[in-house]
DNA sequence: CTGAAAGCGCTTACAG
DNA sequence: CTGAAAGCGCTTACAG
């Protein structure tokens, strides 16, 4: 590998200062045509390019921005990451990508070592209600949005969707499609999204006057293998629901497994809705709400970008966006009992 | 938000040279225990933060990994960053992740535009047989190394599954479960694993002389949607097979919305199976191989940092992982016909 | 154990 | 339109 060259080896063999070759390379409209062409001939030949960390260094802002979701592998922070790529690149951002298994003690020591890798500005999809990072990034003034979860207090910006509302959907639905003994399997109890949703259950149960029961409302982690310990318990019971939304596609996915191991079909003897509407939601038929997860990504970059080049308007963007229902077999109107 | 402080900053308020601040910074063994503790209480109390960028261009390393994959919201692939993610942090190296769509046109460009985002090493998730990007940079030495798919040409570092053993291995499962009539639909006849995938196949029918009809071979995109469509197509004929082999479970999901839309039962009329082993096969109970993808990142970012921290044994690395064979009900045996 | 100095490879006022 | 110079904030021989 020969040594690297540098803007003023291209510079003497055009025979111009490095000055001009770096103006022609940041198409700076001060350099003469024919100039331009003759240093770009060389930079062609000599294949040459730009160092980027040394360019990054000396404009003093590196392009980069910081994405800290719970697990890259869940499809939603999947499909949210692909939506900040997009509108990243649009605006001339790369990501760099950093899971932190929603451990709260780890986040604050992940945040510093995606900072020290010198990003510009960090968009935040996993906090906690009262996350002790996001606040003190936040009071620093930190370039930051929060996407999907938001902290209790209305500090920051982001990005999320009505989620009460959302939930709200899935129970009137599933209440007008005949079920009346409703279960929940929510998240923990310090994300915004857990409690967002149980609200919206609560609020539709409580207007349609439908009483909860003991095992009405049960938290769990946000996994599959959590839902399907849930429902099973809940299942097991002598008397059980007709239905059970589970809080996310993930949550809903474990109920199923639970009734295909108690041989229950789905709706017929338990209708199931979820919410995210990951992929998983599509392959399995599930009725779920969704986050657009797509959309929330590209307009956190935008406000990101927005307070990383514009350091006037930092007042906090917030953004709530209208859930949708996305109704699939699994909650399909209740049979009338025979006979 | 105050002007970012500086080494120099510290070094003052601590007494001694900036010099210093950066040893202790960096753990350098060579300052008096006293004097550290003195900067290092300096450094607390100002809550500073070595500027990332900066370090990065004075030891002229960035410790940051690009990442090129298709689809980051393929779970395959997400599979695969988490793998290289948690490998790379082991590592003390971040990763930028880029989605190329596979346009072979584009991936030149997304490389580029990584490479001057200033990593210190590449790696392809996605490359064709014949990729010139992947050819120029192996011949630049620039470090690199493939996974999942490979060259046609042994160029270069890798690290991929036997592609061909894993499709021989479900191809004589479903035969060994009594079915003999078995079509394939594979992907892009530019892809390694495509390729590889279809000569197992071919292989395990010859080894059991089972002919292949009109309709056996299928070349798609790697796609649900044009799984559904090809398997549309083959079903509709008069005759049909017994078992369709989609060469990456989201080919497998497309055959088996297709038997849905057709009233078929998987596995009663037809047989269906995968290939990845991502999450999708366990939510619909789909018979696939598993590439291991979080192992490949893994072993791939080892291989890649290898190469970046001590350029000598430049001579690329190949790694060839065992695929394995996961049974689930897509694939169970043929009933005896009836009567 | 500690510091002064050079240097990493660009960008960007400033002067012409 | 072009160039000489300063500077971005660190690291790292080198000298002591």
């Amino acid at each position: 590998m020969k040594k690297k060259q540098t803007l003023r080896d291209i510079a003497r063999l055009a025979g111009v200062s490095h000055t001009t070759v770096s103006r022609v390379l940041n198409k700076d409209i001060r350099v003469k045509p024919q100039t331009a062409k003759r240093v770009l001939a060389v930079v062609e030949e000599q294949q040459y390019r730009l160092h980027g960390l040394a360019r990054r260094f000396a404009r003093g802002r590196s392009n980069l921005i910081g994405l800290l979701v719970s697990d890259i592998k869940n499809p939603f922070y999947a499909e949210l990451a692909r939506g900040i790529e997009d509108q990243a690149k649009k605006l001339g951002y790369m990501v760099i990508i950093c899971s932190t298994d929603d451990r709260v003690d780890a986040l604050s020591h992940h945040a510093e070592t995606v900072i020290e890798a010198g990003v510009d500005g960090l968009i935040l999809a996993s906090v906690t209600l009262e996350d002790p990072t996001a606040h003190k990034l936040a009071s620093e003034a930190f370039p930051l949005v929060m996407v999907n979860r938001r902290l209790k207090a209305e500090i920051g910006s982001y990005v999320v969707i009505d989620n009460r509302q959302g939930a709200c959907l899935l129970t009137y639905h599933l209440i007008q499609n005949g079920y009346r003994d409703i279960a929940i399997i929510t998240g923990p109890d310090d994300m915004s999204t857990a409690v967002e949703r149980l609200e919206g259950y609560r609020q539709a149960m409580e207007e349609n006057q439908i009483a909860l029961k003991a095992y009405s409302i049960q938290h769990v982690n946000f996994s599959r293998q959590e839902g399907f310990k849930a429902a099973m318990k809940i299942l097991a019971g002598k008397s059980c629901p007709e239905a059970i939304f589970g809080c996310n596609d993930y949550i809903a996915l474990g109920v199923m497994d639970a009734a295909r191991v108690l041989k229950l079909n789905v709706p017929g003897d338990l209708a199931v809705v979820g919410f995210d509407d990951t992929e998983f939601a599509r392959s399995v038929r599930l009725t779920t709400v969704s986050q657009r997860q797509y959309k929330m990504g590209d307009l956190a970059v935008q406000i990101l970008v927005q307070s990383i080049e514009k350091k006037q308007e930092h007042l906090g963007r917030r953004i709530v966006l209208e859930p949708e229902l996305i109704i699939r077999e699994s909650s399909q109107p209740k049979a009338k009992p025979r006979g």
